[in-house]
DNA sequence: TTGTATGCGTTATCAT
DNA sequence: ATGATAACGCATACAA
């Protein structure tokens, strides 16, 4: 579909530049007023103009009319790059994924925007598929963002946090597992927990064959709820749990598969707890292609409370995880000054009660209209 | 959840400067190797090494090769806001929307950064929901990307494209109603004629009360949609179709809606088609939580073919838009030259048939495993 | 409280 | 083919 970008004479270490002499041809700028012409036209020194932009306190109330009133006649707007230069930093926040969940990124994402709106930072989106220590180093190094906030389960490699710092660059994590090194710090919640608290409450609502469809293996935070799925069937005294465990990738795909791996069993699982919702939307569309009935045979609980978790019939049962806010809190984080952080970041999951899951006791209903909220 | 931001003493026109005394405590910047660094390694001027790096046809073989020595040795990267300020461009390229489709923005998203792969270039996204024109004359003015992708609506509107003509930043309108004046140009396909197309094939397939959830009515692009609804619908002699007509607002919810007020019409449609997948996927949803059985009882058909379309049960027959190929070419359009043009732009839609759709001729069969392309 | 000189890292101009 | 010097627009150190 798409051809292979074919750059002809491409160096070694500086990959994809490519000539720029026609450049000015194309770009005929209109001329922008500079802090030279706002300082003409207000009758002060550049500096001034400086201090008002930066908001400097040392500039008098008239003064400060005065420029005010030459900036909006002239319409001057500062120059990002030059102030990037002369700070050395610029006024880029960077989005780092894998791609592998999409749910946690859109949702990030707006958490970030959210808290970056007003500011002068911009969004930059980064993909990092493969090759992810070179792609981001070449990233960083060329783009220097004044921030990085790293997606799981990019944010658990200590080597890409390690080129960030290398770079000068501030660096967020989430949702990366806390060591005993650092047990804090970063935004994160506790995925274990939540998942034992998850699969407690369905053995409350009286299930007992209870399937989990995994994580990536190489991703610690989906290992982490594993544990937590594990925690709890022992806790049931099920220790057997391992042979109602499939992974999948995070993909719909995988969650369709590994659906109808967990559908052959016998006896069935009366539930299938997917550690993420787009994987738990693949366990439904799977269910209802063998002709199951979802929640009336089978039940589905997603992880995340992601957008697609909504979107679902009938619509998912699911771990909210305050993605939102943890963007938030981390493009605050690293943005240097530039966002308030959030005056409380206490990252709580909670359920959220939608319709996929039917309890297997009559005493307990769960509502199918409105999503109910279980904070733990 | 999220606090306001309470940031102090804005200046009208500068809103959201903060004071930066403190980035130098916080940023201890690695020492960077320049080009002063690269050239006295070399044992050459500055200027040689900017020509390299430029790919200037006025550098020797035997310097190209000490030149390379050198900056491989130091590890030099070139500084993209020096370059900027110098070049008077920087290497930014936005993807501009107001977050109403968010399956297009995927798909556009994931094709500009697909061109984009192996350039110097990176991706800036940039949210407008509302007050479109100042918050993009700020976000221009003050990054100055290279070049903006708008995305539809937005990209309808003449006065954004003229904020963008005038602070010298490209321009690429996606899926913009072609008008008389510029025929050509732009990346977009031919709506009106995919939807009558998509209707037409309804109507082989046996269909004949077909519903219709529209877009936002002040997007021109769904307009088309639905005048191409409405011309099939007049080619098979029906021209109460308005009575069949619902609008929407590509969200989810919207289509979940307007399917409960198509449901409740006498005799039902068979079908109910939507302008985008997002909305086709409330209506499967509504359907379901009906008791409707799709598509045994009502046929669902989406728009766009994004990533959602696979993600219901069953899946969406819908119609595929290029959204990625879009993304790509106009990513190369506004690049400056950065990127290579795809090389045969034309931007064609195709009939993607899942499992959503159910003829009610015995003689026609629809595949509900693997998607089925009827290119026209 | 305000102004002057200098630097940030790169490119453009004009020379050689 | 290569080099010296002056921009690019803004911020900082230091002076006034």
């Amino acid at each position: 579909m798409f051809p292979a970008n074919a750059s002809g004479s491409d160096q070694t270490l500086l990959g994809g530049l490519r000539s720029i002499s026609h450049y000015r041809a194309m770009t005929v700028l209109s001329p922008r007023p500079t802090m030279d012409d706002v300082a003409r036209a207000a009758g002060v020194s550049k500096k001034t103009i400086s201090r008002f932009i930066n908001n400097s306190p040392d500039v008098s109330t008239a003064m400060r009319a005065r420029v005010e009133a030459a900036i909006a006649a002239l319409g001057f707007v500062p120059n990002a790059q030059a102030r990037a230069l002369a700070l050395r930093r610029t006024f880029l926040v960077a989005l780092v994924h894998d791609g592998s969940d999409r749910g946690m990124r859109e949702a990030v994402e707006s958490g970030m925007l959210h808290a970056m709106e007003g500011s002068e930072l911009a969004l930059v989106l980064r993909p990092l598929e493969r090759d992810e220590a070179a792609g981001l180093r070449a990233f960083v190094d060329r783009h220097m963002p004044t921030g990085v906030v790293l997606l799981p389960p990019l944010s658990e490699r200590e080597d890409l946090a390690a080129i960030c710092e290398a770079a000068g660059v501030r660096c967020a994590r989430l949702g990366r597992v806390r060591g005993e090194h650092d047990p804090t710090g970063n935004e994160a919640c506790d995925d274990r927990g939540a998942m034992a608290a998850l699969v407690g409450w369905l053995f409350r609502q009286g299930h007992h064959r209870i399937g989990l469809v995994g994580g990536p293996e190489a991703s610690l935070t989906a290992r982490q709820r594993e544990l937590g799925y594990l925690d709890a069937m022992a806790d049931h005294g099920f220790d057997r749990g391992l042979s109602l465990i499939v992974t999948g990738d995070y993909s719909f795909a995988s969650g369709a598969e590994a659906a109808r791996l967990l559908l052959e069993l016998s006896p069935r699982p009366s539930v299938i707890v997917a550690c993420n919702d787009e994987m738990a939307a693949g366990v439904i569309a799977a269910a209802a292609s063998a002709g199951i009935a979802v929640p009336g045979t089978l039940s589905v609980v997603g992880f995340g409370d992601t957008a697609i978790a909504a979107m679902t019939a009938p619509p998912l049962t699911s771990m909210h995880v305050p993605w939102a806010e943890m963007g938030h809190d981390a493009a605050a984080r690293v943005s240097g000054g530039l966002i308030d952080p959030l005056p409380d970041p206490s990252f709580e999951t909670a359920m959220v009660l939608r319709g996929s899951v039917q309890a297997k006791l009559d005493y307990v209903r769960t509502s199918a209209s409105m999503p109910e909220v279980m904070r733990r």
